[in-house]
DNA sequence: TTCATCACGTA
DNA sequence: CGTACGTGATGAAC
């Protein structure tokens, strides 16, 4: 802020910063109902605001560039000419953003021919004389050159548009080397990529800045071209001319010729009724309170914004009796919360629309509200399996769960996923969920009640029912709700884990760490930390000078694939003791990892996050118990530590074989492959025969090697080099294997070109039972961004109907358990595999009932085949 | 203490 | 230049 009295102009490039703003800010937060994006706007405004806020101008105006033509390019044609189009996405949002700031009354201004610097530079020229202090906010280095003793620079930082660098005149020279009025000499010689002006080529700051100082000027330096020696001195004798057309192109005009001085440029009061109709066009929540502090009228404003922002109800604190009496009587859907110390419940809070009731928890609340609990009464949650678990532990079970708002939440936006109430209530509802401030020891404001909660919780699922579309819906209410209930009781069961059994292989393993590392440690003459890329990096590549392998950010791969390649170009007894450590300490890890894991009674509980994917998938955390190790035999001995549990039998171990293939055969309804699983016959021998046009029996291991990576990775969106990199084999064959793939079985490949087009119009993708996942990157310029989101839309209904399939198997699974009365109960699920703690007495009821819900889980048109094992730890059932 | 990076386990 | 996850060690930044 500038503290004398002068006046102080701001003077900003929209169209720079709002360009910056698109690419720092993810499209898919920032697009309204109708499909405008406004990801630019968004952040082009929440900077103008920040900054208004810290640097209080009392003149300002934005401009604009009118379009890519200018005087520039008609000097020089290719001026500029490398930039890419401008997307889409966009385009539309400089008018939408002109809006805004017309509401906000600040002027735009924009010429024909002339762009948006040249605006800033007359601006800032004018407003230096007349007596003003000038910032001039841009995202373009040619405007350092204006920088003075009245002008300073705000230049955003790479990373967006949020963090401004403030150049005045000292920065500039610390920064550049150079006083502003040179920096247009440096740029016209290092050239500046983004305007497609090529420099002197090996020319870059650091020597431009040395022949400027030692030649005074640019004019002297051309003058005296001859006398700069080395190879640079002949690039620059080659490249007189483009240095001075750099230069002549960077120099800013100051005097365009506009309609308004910086005297007319006087801040005003906004249009408090055009800001809210914009903004709530644009579907900006966050930025009409900020915009209304800015103007100092935020009680006009919020008269608008929070009018229908009903108040939550006063709670009432109720005994045991009127409690059940309040819930018994209530219709419609109630809104209910939990709160938790240490696992069990300590208050309840239970709303409908007008009413709002709750109570510390007590065994006497528990037994009057387990009927009403129980019952079928509509009940909606947020994030409802902690506080199910946590009722269940006190003897409780809930029935009637009608919605959950996390996971509504999530199944629409499951790339954002709001992780609390407070998100939902202030995306959905755009309010503010009353806070306790943690940090004030006597809070200035309350913290809603777990009643209130409950009344937040009813209205944001109204309005995520409001958006929900009706497929997604049906996804909430029969596949993930009751799997919620479901997964409550997996986690609460845990699975027994042998503490003895990892204990003894944690030490063997321990020792051989040890002796590897010794050994290891030997073989290059000194000790190194093996657990440390970057020192690895200096004995393999520097010390050693072993071939450079793939890059990473830092520096070079030392991952195991590339020791592998390494162990035959440049074989090194380092190579394999290293891969060796790091599989023992690896598996050391694991094991320390899940012993801590391991509870009072012998078992280890995980939670499994029902929002934590974006395809629909579960995953499992604390500890995770779905990367268990299983490629290696040694490997399988952790698995040989999960064990039957006191009381039970057997574990029982269910797996779909080739799930994910079977979607493609269905969803592509490719007959080829359809056969190939209604044969009966091995898959890949199948497919082999076709592809190599052999008879089944003469597949080879090497064809069935070859077809079986294929078949998976059609799934993933592989590629030829892919291909080729994982079967070790020349691009030229895994392009042939492509080829004569497809030419078998070309419905495949028409139905994964057909949906990641379909995606692409619709801007989703959908699993068989309508699950949705948005792509909007499908649209993207960015070829890199782009041709990702093809790869994941390609993979994304597969995986995602595969986890739909196995999602209503576990749920049925688990309710057919104990409609038949079995104890037996499933622990653990592993994306495509289930694993089942059978009671004594029950392995054939048990086995049934997983086989037929496996089995009819979805009706495709092939069949989905199911692997049963049976044994007395996980490793024994898993074969 | 927090954060990014690398590496690696699973489906 | 193959999708989807979670965890731990290291080392730099704080």
């Amino acid at each position: 802020m500038t503290d004398s009295a002068k006046p102080t102009l701001l003077v900003v490039d929209g169209h720079s910063l709002a360009y910056r703003a698109f690419y720092a800010l993810p499209v898919d937060n920032f697009t309204t109902k109708d499909g405008q994006h406004t990801n630019g706007i968004y952040g082009f405004l929440a900077m103008l605001i920040n900054l208004i806020k810290a640097e209080r101008p009392t003149h300002l105006a934005v401009a604009f560039d009118t379009s890519r033509q200018s005087f520039r390019t008609r000097e020089y044609a290719e001026y500029k000419a490398n930039r890419s189009e401008t997307p889409a996405e966009f385009r539309g949002q400089i008018p939408l953003l002109q809006d805004c700031l017309s509401a906000m009354s600040i002027t735009v201004l924009q010429k024909e021919d002339i762009e948006a610097d040249d605006i800033l530079a007359t601006l800032a020229t004018q407003g230096a004389e007349q007596g003003f202090d000038v910032l001039v906010c841009s995202g373009d280095r040619d405007t350092i050159q204006l920088v003075n003793d009245d002008v300073t620079l705000l230049y955003p930082n790479v990373q967006g548009v949020s963090q401004l660098k403030r150049y005045d005149r000292d920065a500039v020279v610390e920064r550049y080397g150079v006083l502003p009025e040179q920096y247009p000499d440096i740029a016209a010689l290092v050239g500046e990529t983004s305007d497609n002006l090529p420099g002197v080529p090996k020319v870059g700051e650091k020597t431009a800045v040395k022949w400027l100082t030692q030649f005074g000027s640019l004019d002297e330096l051309l003058d005296n071209a001859d006398k700069v020696t080395g190879v640079v001195g002949g690039n620059l004798r080659a490249h007189l001319d483009d240095v001075r057309r750099n230069r002549a192109l960077n120099q800013l005009l100051r005097d365009v010729e506009l309609p308004v001085g910086p005297a007319d440029l006087e801040v005003q009061p906004i249009d408090a009724q055009a800001v809210r109709d914009i903004f709530a066009r644009l579907e900006f929540k966050t930025l009409i309170p900020r915009v209304a502090e800015l103007a100092g009228i935020e009680q006009q404003m919020a008269a608008v914004t929070s009018a229908a922002a009903a108040l939550a109800p006063v709670p009432t604190e109720l005994e045991a009796a009127p409690l059940a009496a309040w819930a018994a009587d209530a219709t419609g859907e109630v809104g209910v919360t939990v709160t938790m110390e240490g696992g069990s419940p300590r208050r309840i809070g239970l709303a409908t629309s007008d009413s709002a009731v709750e109570a510390m928890w007590s065994d006497e609340v528990a037994a009057s509200l387990a009927a009403w609990l129980g019952s079928d009464a509509p009940k909606v949650l947020s994030d409802a399996k902690p506080q199910i678990k946590a009722l269940r532990r006190a003897g409780v079970r809930v029935g009637g769960l009608a919605f959950d708002t996390i996971v509504a939440g999530w199944l629409l936006r499951p790339s954002f996923p709001d992780k609390t109430l407070a998100d939902l209530v202030d995306r959905y509802l755009d309010e503010k969920l009353p806070e306790a401030d943690p940090t004030q020891l006597v809070p200035e404001t309350e913290g809603a009640t777990p009643a209130q909660l409950s009344w937040y919780t009813l209205r944001v699922a109204d309005a995520l029912r409001a958006e929900l579309p009706e497929s997604v819906a049906t996804v909430l209410s029969e596949i993930e709700l009751p799997t919620l209930l479901t997964l409550a009781d997996m986690e609460l069961a845990g699975v027994a884990v042998s503490h003895a059994k990892l204990s003894a292989f944690s030490g063997e393993l321990g020792e051989r760490a040890d002796a590897i590392a010794l050994q290891a440690y030997a073989a290059i003459g000194r000790e190194v930390n093996l657990g440390s890329p970057k020192q690895l990096q200096e004995v393999l590549f520097d010390e050693l000078q072993l071939p450079k392998t793939r890059k990473t950010k830092t520096g070079y791969s030392t991952d195991a694939a590339v020791l592998a390649d390494l162990q035959e170009t440049a074989p090194h007894p380092f190579l394999d003791l290293l891969l060796q450590h790091r599989e023992a300490t690896k598996l050391r890890q694991i094991i320390e990892s899940l012993d801590t894991a391991i509870a009072q009674d012998g078992r280890i509980r995980t939670t499994y996050v029902q929002t934590g994917s974006q395809t629909g998938r579960l995953s499992s955390t604390d500890p995770n118990l779905q990367n268990i190790p299983v490629r290696t035999e040694e490997s399988r001995r952790i698995r040989a530590a999960f064990e039957v549990g006191d009381g039970y039998d057997t574990l029982l171990t269910a797996d779909y074989s080739q799930i994910e293939m079977r979607i493609m055969a269905h969803l592509s309804e490719d007959p080829g492959l359809i056969e190939a699983f209604n044969s009966g016959e091995d898959t890949h021998r199948f497919v082999g025969a076709r592809v190599f046009g052999v008879a089944p029996q003469d597949v080879d291991s090497q064809m069935r090697t070859k077809v079986k990576a294929m078949s998976y990775g059609l799934v993933y969106g592989l590629s030829a080099f892919g291909l080729s990199k994982q079967l070790r084999i020349d691009q030229s064959e895994a392009k042939e294997l492509m080829t004569e793939y497809f030419r078998r079985f070309g419905a495949v490949r028409d139905y994964l070109r057909s949906s990641v087009e379909q995606a692409r119009i619709d801007g989703y993708t959908e699993t068989i039972f309508g699950r949705r996942r948005p792509f909007p990157d499908l649209a993207s310029p960015n070829r890199v961004l782009r041709e990702n989101a093809e790869r994941a839309a390609l993979n994304a209904p597969i995986q995602g109907s595969a986890a739909d399939i196995m999602k209503i198997a576990l749920f049925h699974i688990h309710d057919d358990f104990s409609a038949n009365g079995l104890r037996s109960r499933v622990l653990m699920q592993i994306h495509d595999e289930l694993v089942v703690e059978v009671a004594a007495g029950e392995w054939d009821a048990a086995e049934r009932i997983v086989r037929a819900r496996m089995g009819d889980a979805a009706s495709l048109s092939v069949p989905l085949d199911v692997q049963i094992g049976r044994g007395r730890d996980w490793n024994e059932a898993g074969h």
